[in-house]
DNA sequence: TTGAAAACCTACCTTTTAATAGGTAGACTT
DNA sequence: AAGTCTACCTATTAAAAGGTAGGTTTTCAA
C-alpha cells in the first residue's frame, strides 16, 4: 500500500480513537515506519490531512451505507443491513464516527472541514428518508410516521449509540435497541 | 464566585465546546485574570482538574434531570420536560455534553473518569427506565414497548441529536423528533 | 543509462504546554 | 507578636508539537 494511503488510515483511525488533538505526526510516523518531516511531505498542514482524512472516511462510510440499501428486499432488511454498518463501529470498544470527533472542536474548524461533515450527516439522512417514505407507499411503513423526522430518530439514534458503546452497553443492547425500532416502523 | 469553582465552570464550559484536549491552563488563567500557576495551585495535575470537573458536571446534570421528572403529573409532560434538558444544549451551537468528549479519548483515560461516565449513562438509563415502567402500568404507555430498550432508544436519540445540532440541524427539528418520540410511546 | 521528479532523510526551529520551584502579601490563629 | 495558612505571584524547566530547510536515495520514463 502507497505511504500516502497508509497515513489516511491511521490518521482516520486515531481521530477516530482519539480525537483530532489527540495525536501527532510522531504517531503517524512510527507507526508507519517513517520519519515526521516525511509526513509533512505528503500533508505539509496537519489541518490539510485531518480535511483529506475526513474527506476520505465520509466516502467509505458512504458507499458502505448506500450498498447497505441496495440489493435488499424490504425495508426492514435494509434497515437492519444499515444498522450494520453502526453495529461495526460500536462494536469498536475504542472508536467513535469520525465525525462525532469532529464536531467537538467546532469553533476551531476551517469551514470546509465543517461543511463536509454537515452534508454527510444531510446525506445520510436523506437516505434513510427516501427509504421510509417509498416504504410507506409499499405499506411496510407505519403511515402515521413522518418520514423526515424518523430519518433524524433513527441517525441521532445510531450516532447515540455509538456514544453508549464507549460506556459499558454491550451487544446484545445495540440488538435489542435495533428490535424495538423495527417494531416502531 | 471562589476562583476554584470559577476554574471548574471554565473547565466544563471549554471542555463541553473544545474536548479535553483543546483548551490549556493558559486560556482559563486568562479569562479568569489570575495566572497559570495560579490554576495549578487549585488543581495541580490537569487530569484531576478534568476529574472534578466531570464529577460538577455530572451532580449538576443529574440534578437537573431528576428535576425534571419530579412535579410533573404525566409521562408525557415528564419526558418533554426531560427533553429540555437536552434542548438546552442542543441550541447551544458549539456546545456538547461533556461525557461525549470524555468518551472520546477512550484509552488514554484513567478508569476513574471512565467510571463516572459510564454510571452517569447507567444512571440516567435507570430513570428513563422507570418513568416508562411505571408508564405502562398507569396505562401511559404502549404496553409493546420493552421500557428497557425504550430507556436506551430515548437515551442514544438525545445524545445523538445533540452531534446533529453541531452540524445543521436546528430547534425545530428537536421539536419535531420530539414529537415523534411521543407519538411512539 | 541518465536525468528529473518523487519520496524520504537528518537536523533544526519555534511555540505551546504542563508542571515545578521558590517567594510574597495578607488574613487568621494562638 | 509570632507563627502559619491561603492564594496568589515570577521565573523557569522539560517535553511535545507543528513545521521548515536542505541534502540523499529511489523510482521511472525518455
Amino acid at each position: 500500500m502507497k505511504t500516502r494511503e497508509k497515513i489516511l488510515d491511521l490518521a482516520i483511525e486515531l481521530t477516530q480513537k482519539h480525537g483530532d488533538l489527540g495525536w501527532s505526526y510522531e504517531d503517524i510516523s512510527e507507526k508507519i515506519g517513517i520519519r515526521k518531516a516525511s509526513i509533512h511531505y505528503h500533508f505539509p498542514k496537519k489541518e490539510q490531512l485531518i480535511l483529506e482524512a475526513t474527506r476520505l472516511y465520509i466516502i467509505r462510510a458512504t458507499k458502505k451505507i448506500e450498498e447497505s440499501l441496495i440489493e435488499k428486499k424490504n425495508v426492514k432488511e435494509k434497515l437492519i443491513s444499515f444498522s450494520d454498518c453502526y453495529r461495526s463501529v460500536f462494536c469498536q470498544k475504542d472508536k467513535l464516527c469520525l465525525c462525532i470527533a469532529i464536531s467537538q472542536n467546532y469553533s476551531a474548524k476551517d469551514s470546509a472541514l465543517l461543511k463536509l461533515v454537515e452534508d454527510f450527516f444531510q446525506h445520510i439522512h436523506h437516505l434513510l428518508y427516501v427509504l421510509l417514505s417509498e416504504g410507506q407507499t409499499s405499506e411496510e411503513v407505519n403511515k402515521k410516521i413522518k418520514p423526515k423526522n424518523m430519518a433524524t430518530m433513527i441517525l441521532a439514534l445510531f450516532q447515540g449509540l455509538l456514544i453508549l458503546g464507549e460506556n459499558g452497553w454491550k451487544e446484545k443492547d445495540f440488538e435489542e435497541t435495533l428490535e424495538q425500532l423495527l417494531n416502531i416502523i
